[in-house]
DNA sequence: CATGAATGAGAGTTCATTCAT
DNA sequence: GATGAATGAACTCTCATTCAT
């Protein structure tokens, strides 16, 4: 049985390098220009292994983008620990604009782009998704209970605050802070006073 | 001379033509995967033909965002008229929403799409882009002077408010909302709304 | 009948109009790059003008070679005239020389491209071709008659004559003269020596 | 290792087979009308496969004119241990002759047709004909040594035997030979002639 | 007479994918 | 398990040519 086991420990080895060929030309070139041909290349491997591996490139694909879902959810593992819910919010915004300004490319895969993916493959990835929000809910939820938020509706208030770094984090991204005139640097860190500003004023 | 005014009324028609079938095809599958035969498949005419309306794939792309852009431009014109900053601050960001939700796809092609576009163009384009972005900035700042907006700085505060409505709307349009378990038009509802309790919170 | 004369007086205007752009293009870009659009373009009418002039491609490119041979027919038409057999020798050789380097590309046209032409049209054309020969033939037998040449039989003589100056301007016009590490001035001056030169070994 | 012998065995056949294919459609209709289509059509192959044997076009076409200049070597290469250097120099062009005569397709790709190759590779390719007309260049310096010809100048008299026997070659080539009423055979046979009496009349 | 509009055919090239070995 | 070889389908774009007006 031991001999099953290296079998398949040394596949998901395999899927590994994949992966992190896969997800390096999507950082690198982008998805549409992300091909199998370049994707063995940086492995070293014939484009025909990659089918042993992955059934066809969406799979490969939707492997990808759960990765990216998944660095995500580790980032905001930590912040459960935080007791005073207001600072657990501002930490859960400030990790998920880092995310976006460190991980650009994942960032857009996961919440930009609409992927040529089977949509049951989609709605599957979205429960990662969910996680995440519920994190939030539950974090404002115990804002209003503390009273120390002017929002009255959880769910409103969730949406301003995902849609306010969701905003934040797509102007970024798709460089439109340059009708501002103002560097990549000096956006980065616009964007991150913008959320303090705006936690300033929905604090009760 | 009528002849003259028929052929260049025709020949407006045929642009308008392939105009809508590429916007339709850009906004289902991306523009990567739009490709000049399926548009001319679309409106029944030959590749070759759209090559007499149009130099070449980027040439077409352009013309189809230039559309989209004079379009929002037009819903921003009335909004001059109010004189209240805070309302015209208002209904600037009602009217964003509303055509995000209106054109759904004229607005992913807009602000979310990456086209690889020459960037020349690309700069072009966002002339429109900045008038557009200078209108909030100036209301932004009438606000200021006029004490009845929370911020100080208004450029800090033109970014926010448009961090909100970009966000809004891009979750509106990716149905990232669907975490949510609601509806369309409950959405679009919470939308505005969101928008308002942001407004409130920012009201001096 | 003045009517009809003027008539075909305009049509051979328009003819020689066409025949000059694409002469003009055929020197620029060379035969398979010269398209009817762009000769169509170059006098400022439309393509399909060119077909109420010329039935299709090949038949405006014979023109275009016809010319060619009647441009060299004119250049040798004074030789005629030299009385000593020799010097008129000599001076087919220079004229030969001299239309190469200053038509190369109608010289390439008429001795060295094979145009993808119908072959009763080349044939044709040849008939050209023949008279300049037929005029080469006779000098060399006037020069054998005249015991001012080391040759006996006419044909051969006139054989080798053509091969050296067919061979000096293709060398000169393929840049074949690379090798030698000389410019193209050079180049010219040389091929007329080497052309002396040989005519004085021939002597008798 | 007898299997890697074997692919890299048939690697070679699949290049030589579009090699030889693509040699055939440069020849019948020039290097402009050869499309990779129809040579794969030719082989009967897919277009896509020739592209696992070659780069691109130019690459194709570099290599079967490389070969050509190889064949053209290999025919000179005996010539050098002839002694005397006059009967080097006939030796020399008779067997360019008999190059041209034999291999006509292969002379008009080296010679004669003007290919669009990139300038780098063309320079390249050209060094074996550096070769060649260094040995020509050579033969007509030891010729001048020896006092057994009446050329003075070497880089002028071996551009005359260039040029003779290049004109000559061409000429059949081109069936220019025509206009003088005789068959291939009697042609071929009157440009050795030529070619003799050349070297007669420039014997000291 | 002239042409605007249109197109079928074809160019070089790339891709995801398959399959015998 | 891995792959070399192969391909069908697709891509953008150009061309010579036709025809109704």
């Amino acid at each position: 049985m031991g001999i099953a086991e290296r079998k398949e420990r040394e596949k998901q080895e395999m899927r590994r390098k994949i992966l992190d060929a896969a997800f390096e030309m999507f950082v690198e070139v982008g998805y549409e220009r992300t091909s199998i041909r370049a994707i063995a290349e940086k492995i070293e491997y014939s484009p025909a292994t990659i089918y042993l591996y992955y059934k066809d490139k969406d799979e490969l694909l939707y492997d990808v983008q759960r990765e990216a879902f998944d660095l995500l959810a580790k980032s905001f593992a930590p912040l459960a620990e935080i007791r005073h819910p207001f600072e657990r919010l501002r930490a859960l915004g400030l990790t998920y604009l880092d995310f976006a300004f460190s991980n650009p490319q994942y960032y857009d895969l996961m919440f930009i782009l609409t992927a040529p993916m089977n949509v049951i493959k989609e709605n599957m990835l979205w429960e990662n998704g969910c996680n995440a929000y519920e994190f939030l809910l539950t974090t404002v939820a115990d804002c209003i209970e503390a009273k120390c938020i002017r929002y009255a509706d959880a769910n409103l208030g969730a949406l301003q605050a995902w849609s306010m770094v969701h905003g934040l984090a797509s102007i970024y991204l798709k460089n439109r802070f340059m009708v501002m005139e103002i560097s990549h640097e000096e956006a980065a860190e616009g964007m991150r006073q913008a959320f303090h500003e705006y936690l300033h004023h929905i604090r009760a």
